[in-house]
DNA sequence: CGCTAGCTTGATCTCACTCAATAGCAGTGG
DNA sequence: CCACTGCTATTGAGTGAGATCAAGCTAGCG
């Protein structure tokens, strides 16, 4: 069960003895308090981890002491799964919620490897989904204004979640501070407040706390020039994230 | 000889062997014209391109018509590797030189897939190397200012040309108008132009056409907070580019 | 020679930052 | 029960980095 959301989170029809090879390579679960590095840069590790439960940030420390959002990941998602190549990450992993996360040893995953070559390509996938978010994030902060940033990764948000079903398209739980989402956009937790008093006031969503509400999901979607192509959801919940679903 | 960078680029000892099941996969070589666009996006491919002459870009087209770089390839880079896995690109790949690429159509990587596990964890490795670079292009965009971005780049681009022998660490030739580096750092092309100005008054580096000169390189890596380690170079490569190689 | 693409420079404007004050709210302890 | 602390959110005033708009300049090229 813990890998069920892997299997909604990217529209992968992944079989039977697939589930039962992933899940036998898992070794533990493990629960983290809100804060916690689970994985810190340059340090050399020999797991990954897939998140079940909570919130995990990827983020990368700037010298003068600020934190930069790099990723954010939702239950379902490995949150070091390139370490299994990589070795080495080169930012941190951390919990923003209570979490639990699942074990794989990067011995199990090279038994994957030489034992299944089409589940060896699913996973190799997931990876790419990361850069396939990474790039939509430059392009977010290289081509959209604040409201539209904040926007545009509501939307997201709205979307990832909608694919594992924490969220129904009309509101959701998202356990961060004003602080938290400025560092995912490149904004000041002030000018965060700021944008987040528009969007309410001119009916597109509202943040309170950590409830969102989705008001009107096309004029949301339209200010924040949000395509949820590069996520690569089944195209149901693609659409169900743009207001272009109501038919079903 | 084609797939010589590729060596060089990220300080993987390949065997022998290794390399001539890699250059057995290559099943032709093409030429692009700057402007051509090699991967349209969300166009389905069943090849991927090795880039060995000339430049690449990957970039996001807005709605607005702006075109946002989200990567930016030298020669010995797999431009597209990730489209073995995605199949689909949520962005296009085009050649800004003239450039040349080697053609691996994924049924070859599909037989390397089954024949060797360690080669196929290093093209893992090498995708994975982008989703490296994407994060620092998201780490430059939120947090460097205009004259630090230009200069992160820069050091950037002269480590992964240190790492091909295309740049002495001096001076490196870099055919970039200044409205490619403003799309590739979220900037106008009239700012580029004020940023490369004030890097040459200050004495830390000489942009004049495709010309790049690194005039004083500690100054230039301590001002854009340059580190190269995400770039996973061998260190040798990594200490010059950061100045401290001196001693070699 | 004139045309075009790229670069430079100036004037103006605006979005988002900084600094600062205040309020709400949860937890803690007297 | 209230006072105190710390965290989060809100709002205002002032500032500045970079965008926009516009005008020249330079060099390559038919």
């Amino acid at each position: 069960m813990l890998t069920q959301n892997v299997l909604r989170n990217n529209a992968l029809e992944i079989s039977h003895s697939e589930r039962a090879l992933l899940e036998s390579a898992i070794e533990r679960t493990e629960t983290y308090d809100p804060g916690h590095v689970a994985v810190r840069q340059g340090v050399e590790v020999d797991v990954s981890l897939l998140l079940v439960e909570g919130l995990m940030t990827r983020h990368i420390d700037a010298p003068d002491g600020r934190r930069h959002l790099v990723g954010l990941h939702v239950p379902g998602d490995f949150v070091d799964l390139h370490a299994y190549a990589l070795k080495k990450l080169d930012h941190d992993v951390a919990a923003l919620t209570e979490v639990r996360v699942a074990v794989f040893p990067h011995a199990s995953l090279e038994e994957i490897q030489a034992a299944d070559n089409l589940l060896t390509r699913r996973l190799w996938f997931l990876t790419l989904l990361d850069a396939a978010q990474h790039r939509q994030w430059i392009y977010r902060l290289a081509s959209l204004n604040a409201s539209q940033r904040v926007a545009h990764f509501l939307c997201e948000m709205n979307a990832r979640l909608l694919a594992i079903a924490a969220s129904d398209g009309e509101a959701f739980t998202l356990p961060m501070t004003q602080t938290d989402i400025g560092e995912a956009c490149g904004l000041t937790n002030v000018h965060v407040s700021r944008v987040l008093r528009q969007l309410r006031d001119s009916n597109m969503c509202s943040v309170r706390g950590s409830k969102v509400e989705i008001i009107d999901l096309k004029a949301l979607v339209s200010h924040a020039l949000f395509d949820p192509d590069f996520l690569f959801l089944n195209s149901q919940t693609a659409a169900r994230s743009t207001g272009k679903g109501g038919f079903i």
